[in-house]
DNA sequence: ATATGGCCCTGGTTGC
DNA sequence: TGCAACCAGGGCCATA
């Protein structure tokens, strides 16, 4: 990986699902640094010719900083670019559960992308399944980058059970879901995300879409709606948070 | 093909 | 107060 990635220049950062894409321009045939082994050189120009991306995933608690390589390394700093600029983008995940790769160019999530997608193929998406919806939109290869906040958070603003088998919703249902799943994404990108734990941007700013959460982490406090109690159940192995009265 | 559940991993919280 | 047990969750994998 740290062959694919040296001298390349970022030409672009872009998101694909729950994967922050970096676009590297093809490096400007840089000679090979004094030292390098001229046998390697072979079996790694297949990687750095073309088009090459790097991929990453923060899972739970990655993030990625942009800090002066004077101030100390976090705990847990799995991966360090040096940046033409002098400065460091840090990748640091204390539990591991993110993950690194190279792609060459192409990469793209297997499921459709909730803020373009159209409404019959929102609604296509879901024809058949037995699952319940909340499992179904946490699958990745359906519709990609919603995770369990934006899950319980749009269920409730289209008042469904996120324990609904997702195939018996009508379709005007998944209306109301795909819309109401639009309005909480936009909502929460717009607010810098959503720092329950680890969160941070590239500068170390939390988001604060938190504070309009209506059901998540909400459980046993009043709904924001009708005053009744939140619930909290276990669905796809995942802590559900819904309002019993509102979701039907 | 579809669906489910265990597992990974650490820091924060809870309970004694 | 101190320590241990528990819990959180995205995605991969085995299993049904």
């Amino acid at each position: 990986m740290a062959a694919a990635l040296a001298n390349r220049r970022i030409r672009l950062v872009h998101r694909v699902g729950k994967h922050i894409v970096f676009d590297l321009e093809e490096s400007a045939a840089s000679p090979a640094a004094p030292g390098t082994k001229r046998s390697a050189g072979k079996r790694r120009a297949a990687v750095l010719s073309g088009s090459v991306q790097w991929i990453v995933h923060l899972g739970m608690s990655g993030r990625l900083l942009v800090a002066d390589p004077r101030l100390p390394q976090p705990p847990h700093t799995h991966a360090v670019l040096h940046l033409a600029s002098g400065r460091e983008l840090r990748f640091v995940d204390p539990r591991r559960f993110g993950r690194l790769a190279i792609a060459a160019g192409d990469f793209e999530g297997p499921g459709s992308e909730p803020l373009t997608i159209a409404p019959e193929d929102f609604i296509g998406l879901f024809r058949g399944r037995e699952l319940s919806i909340k499992a179904a939109l946490l699958n990745q290869s359906l519709l990609h980058g919603v995770g369990n906040i934006y899950a319980d958070e749009s269920l409730f603003r289209a008042r469904i059970r996120p324990a609904h088998r997702a195939g018996r919703l009508t379709r005007e249902q998944l209306r109301r879901l795909h819309r109401a799943l639009r309005a909480v994404l936009q909502a929460a990108i717009r607010a810098g995300g959503s720092s329950v734990s680890d969160y941070v941007d590239a500068d170390g700013s939390k988001g604060f879409f938190q504070t309009q959460h209506r059901v998540y982490g909400r459980k046993g406090k009043p709904c924001r709606v009708c005053g009744a109690p939140i619930r909290r159940i276990v669905l796809a192995g995942r802590g559900t948070h819904f309002c019993p009265r509102c979701q039907k």
